[in-house]
DNA sequence: CTAGGGTTAG
């Protein structure tokens, strides 16, 4: 109350007063407010004379906190100013708090201790803390302190302003719990803080990121004049809900643009998928561009799965003069993680090491998942290892992962318990690794204990894809009966993704008669996937029943299905070669077919292979069936190049979109013996290192 | 000495 009296009354120069001496000088407010104006001025003058010797403690201790970068360091520092007794200036405990919420890892604790014995926490203290605990792994303590704070308030100590609310705000959006953000929002309005503008764009975007966006539509309506941020929230907010054209109209209707706004439909066009929109109408046009601009494209074209564009852009980047952020780095790597890029992704973490990013956690996990997904898991383990800093569950998971991946299931579950020791605590997304890591390796039992693990003592509700996992558990081990028991009895109403993996299951065990099942169910769920179709005649046609095969073909061609076309794609000198199945008309292709043809001779003379389609069993099938299975694969053709343009010696990396067929993994088998080669092979589904005529999967995929 | 909007890995 006096500070804002005081403020009142004399304006610019007592603000200057009191940003060099802090809240501390308020105490003497009361005193100067009976004195003439002059004598106050002059009182100032002489106060300022008398404290320089105190401000230059002040800026000392600032400094010194300032370089303070550990917790240990800290502590010496708080002691220090307790035993010179300056432990109750509230200016700087107020600014010990700050660091240590702020700048230093995992010290919100020790702020809030050093909060707890202050004798009268100031709410610059308070608002601090609930800052830090934003950000923490436990954003819930932000809600706490809050409350604390308003019980002090009770006893006239602290006052809440609008700092309080928008840090609070916050910490409820990252905890996505609308009721508690519905219950601050009502605070607000007790408070009249709810119509402060900061507020006010926090409570958009809060209500946005919990999902309500008509209450954050309401809030952004009532606000008496919003300003760029405030119509900024509102875009974003109307993104993050899945609404771009309501975010279009919106961006369209705006008076001042920056350039953030523009940034934000970028991202809104490449999350909904409009690559074209995002690249023609708005990046290439735009005047102005920053990094975000760059980094949003770059990681827009990776998850749309454009790879040579992300590419293209990421040199581009480097060519106009500009550096790559961390951001730029994880989308690049990302694409490289996707596309199989081994050499490229090399590079990128030589220029990580170079220019300092290996502090960025988040390149970091960007790197291992690069290096799993290359399937040079020795790499990613190194990455993993030598990461610098504390683990966080994403790297954790991602390495299980890779591991699991890569058929090590017993090295995933190791790495699991580890994560726990080191008091991680996993959520959903780990436990689809696990349970990856388990059905992948034929670990039955172990993938159920897991799954009642994850339940009973984590109570992490089972997704979709926890339940796809388990089917795919039992399916792949050859018990079709109990997957088909375990989806019937399942919670929720089984999806098409569900059955299919049964699908997939029946196909590779030969179980006609549950395929016929589960295909009826896929009918009623989503009859337009070609793949289920495909898959089915697969089936029929291993079992030898053509004239099914052919039923299954004429129908996908009168609901005019076609087959997603296979590719394929291999790394030589930095640039990555597609193949698609059936495509011959250009040198590389070519090239492929000339090499695949010598190899396939002598794999028939020194192996004795003979392919498993050729034969009998095709006499039953129509002319065009014949030579759609007759098309060389994608696979071997991205093999062949391979050999053809690599130097002795070294690893052939293959990526391939969809599973790789029984036939190709029998070449890759006999290859690698008969021609001494390592060839590595990742599809849809996981890894095969053939090495010395066998596969790393046991023939289990 | 604090604040609201944009890109980040599994």
């Amino acid at each position: 109350m006096s500070g804002c009296l005081f403020i009142g009354l004399f304006g610019h120069g007592v603000w200057i007063f009191k940003i060099e001496f802090g809240n501390w000088a308020l105490d003497f407010v009361g005193l100067l407010l009976s004195l003439p104006y002059i004598k106050v001025i002059k009182l100032l003058k002489y106060f300022k004379m008398f404290s320089s010797q105190l401000v230059q403690t002040d800026y000392q201790m600032l400094t010194l906190l300032k370089r303070c970068k550990t917790l240990r360091t800290l502590t010496q520092l708080h002691t220090q100013l307790i035993k010179t007794g300056l432990e109750n200036d509230p200016f700087l405990t107020g600014n010990l708090i700050l660091h240590c919420a702020i700048n230093i890892t995992n010290a919100v604790p020790y702020a809030h201790s050093i909060l707890h014995y202050f004798p009268n926490p100031t709410a610059f203290m308070y608002n601090t803390l609930i800052r830090g605990y934003v950000e923490s792994d436990h954003p819930c303590n932000a809600l706490i302190t809050f409350n604390e704070m308003r019980r002090n308030r009770m006893s006239h100590i602290v006052c809440l302003d609008s700092f309080t609310f928008a840090f609070v705000l916050k910490a409820v959006a990252n905890m996505r719990s609308w009721d508690s953000g519905v219950q601050v929002h009502c605070l607000g309005i007790v408070y009249g803080l709810d119509m402060h503008i900061y507020v006010g764009t926090t409570l958009i975007s809060m209500y946005a990121e919990c999902g309500w966006i008509k209450e954050a539509r309401k809030v952004f309506d009532e606000m008496l004049a919003p300003n760029v941020v405030a119509w900024n929230a509102m875009i974003t907010g109307c993104i993050r809900c899945c609404d771009v054209e309501g975010a279009e109209m919106l961006y369209r209707r705006m008076d001042v643009k920056d350039l953030v706004s523009s940034n934000v439909m970028l991202d809104g066009f490449m999350k909904s998928g409009e690559v074209e929109v995002a690249k023609r109408m708005f990046f290439e046009e735009m005047d102005v561009k920053d990094d975000v601009s760059w980094s949003t494209m770059i990681v827009g074209f990776s998850h749309n799965g454009c790879f040579g564009e992300a590419l293209d852009l990421f040199v581009e980047l480097h060519r106009v003069g500009l550096r790559p952020n961390e951001v730029s780095l994880t989308g690049v790597l990302s694409v490289c993680a996707q596309s199989g890029a081994f050499e490229f992704g090399k590079i990128v973490h030589c220029y990580i090491e170079k220019c300092g990013f290996v502090w960025i956690r988040s390149v970091n996990n960007a790197l291992l998942d690069t290096y799993s997904k290359c399937g040079n898991i020795d790499m990613a383990r190194l990455v993993f290892e030598r990461m610098p800093g504390f683990k966080s569950i994403v790297s954790w998971t991602t390495m299980v992962a890779g591991l699991a991946m890569q058929g090590y299931g017993d090295e995933a579950l190791k790495l699991f318990h580890q994560m726990e020791d080191s008091g991680i605590k996993p959520d959903g997304i780990t436990f689809i690794s696990i349970l990856y890591a388990c059905s992948h390796a034929g670990l039955i039992e172990d993938g159920c204990r897991y799954f009642s693990m994850m339940k009973n003592d984590y109570g992490i509700e089972p997704t979709y894809e926890h339940y796809g996992c388990m089917v795919d558990l039992y399916g792949r081990a050859g018990d079709l009966q109990k997957a088909y028991k375990f989806i019937t009895q399942m919670p929720i109403k089984p999806n098409a993704v569900i059955w299919r993996t049964l699908l997939g299951a029946c196909s590779i065990h030969g179980n006609v008669e549950l395929a016929e099942e589960v295909q009826l169910r896929l009918s009623e769920l989503d009859p337009s996937d070609s793949g289920d179709h495909v898959l089915l005649s697969n089936i029929y046609a291993v079992a030898g029943k053509w004239k099914d095969v052919a039923t299954v073909r004429k129908s996908m061609t009168s609901q005019g299905l076609t087959k997603t076309p296979g590719w394929s794609m291999i790394e030589v000198d930095k640039i990555m070669y597609s193949f698609v199945a059936g495509e011959k008309d250009n040198e590389v292709t070519k090239e492929a077919y000339t090499k695949l043809k010598e190899i396939m001779s002598r794999l028939r003379v020194e192996a004795g292979y003979a392919s498993e389609v050729i034969g009998s069993v095709l006499h039953d099938i129509e002319d065009e069936e014949k030579e759609d299975s007759l098309v060389t694969h994608s696979e071997k053709l991205a093999l062949a190049f391979g050999m053809s343009r690599l130097c002795d010696g070294s690893v052939i990396r293959i990526v391939k979109n969809l599973r790789v067929c029984k036939d190709c993994h029998t070449v890759m088998k006999l290859v690698s013996n008969v021609f001494g080669i390592e060839i590595v092979l990742r599809d849809r589904s996981r890894f095969h290192s053939f090495r010395n005529g066998s596969c790393s999967c046991k023939d289990y995929w």
